[in-house]
DNA sequence: GTCTATACTGAGATAGAC
DNA sequence: GTCTATCTCAGTATAGAC
């Protein structure tokens, strides 16, 4: 069949985006999608490379919609820098609608990076988007030096990923707000948060 | 022999800090350590367990240090609300000590939050030290509501997991600085950006 | 080209002999 | 307390049916 492709990729991105990659095996996977475990393996290959298969299906729409955001706003800006707060909007905006329409893919993507998979299948897939936005940051905070910009995107990245993937029915905190299937108010308070932190005075030298 | 258990542990440590809780078998653990496989199921019951009892046996001395300082600054402070920078350096110095004397414990931590093992194990041993924590933000923070001062709370804790665990040796900016094997330059920066980011005003409600 | 059946290796766990 | 043997289940590899 034609999309037993398809109903492998829907499957694991369902299951993954639930349970987290090394909790979901592809047993799991074919039993509910119906098919046969080697198929997993002649049309992906393994199962990591599923897993990039199936987070370069939905990247590619974030990426380029992130970065028409930053060539719009480098358009009307004429060669000033951006303010923060729109370099991180072009930046989380994008997901946030992805979001808004499969809220299992953001899970993913934060169980991507809370498992460590960002050096052999994220990093891949989103890297020439980021170096893009470390453009535009180092642009609108010329004060901090390289490295401490790095460190600070690190910090965005980590928040980001821990927010986004962190249990809800565990903290009884969160019972009052009914904010899932979307994650609009948690991102806007983690934009709030970041900008904050990006903006801070540059961390002295001490000896 | 009494050091089986010992030698278990030791290794475990060293083993898991450096290549992750999921990637560490136990059959790589006993063959560095010299022991039975049975063995680790004997003193310890399954791998879980005895990543609880390496996470324990260091853990505790960091809470106690944590709390003590907490104690002090709020016997200094005579009623009054302690400034940010204190709770955070209260709460990440005792960490960075360890850090110090043990790297492979911070990276050990690091992991934890990760590879998303904190409801089972780490919350565990930090959840008591952390509302003591969040009490003392609440009153230095009073214009958050209870939702954003634990997302905030939240966002920092993931900045700070993923900066401990990141791998340095992937990222060329960090050649340049000499910065391992303590942490201090990176929890300095990250002291400052969470300062900024927890002092952010408010979140604006949007409809 | 697509998919199935089956076998292989290595993981964590467990029962029972010593 | 310790160790051997074994169980189940994971990901992977391959031969061959259609």
């Amino acid at each position: 069949m034609i999309d037993t492709k398809q109903k492998i990729l829907d499957t694991a991105e369902r299951l993954i985006g639930d349970q987290g990659y090394a909790a979901t095996s592809l047993r799991h996977i074919i039993a509910e999608a119906g098919v046969n475990l080697a198929a997993v393996h002649y049309h992906f290959g393994s199962k990591e490379d599923l897993l990039d298969q199936v987070i370069l299906r939905k990247a590619e729409a974030v990426n380029t919609e992130r970065q028409a955001r930053l060539d719009r706003l480098e358009a009307e800006a004429e060669g000033q820098p951006l303010p923060v707060e729109s370099i991180l909007a072009a930046f989380f905006e994008p997901m946030m609608e992805a979001g808004s329409r499969n809220p299992q893919f953001v899970r993913l993507m934060g169980r991507m990076y809370a498992e460590g998979l960002l050096p052999t299948v994220v990093a891949k897939h989103f890297h020439p988007t980021l170096v893009r936005f470390t453009q535009a940051l180092r642009r609108a905070l010329p004060d901090l030096s390289e490295a401490e910009l790095f460190w600070r995107q690190q910090f965005m990245i980590g928040a980001m990923s821990h927010a986004v993937c962190m249990p809800r029915e565990s903290w009884p905190v969160l019972a009052a707000e009914p904010d899932a299937p979307d994650f609009r108010r948690t991102l806007r308070r983690l934009m709030v948060f970041l900008c904050g932190g990006l903006r801070a005075p540059a961390t002295p030298e001490v000896h």
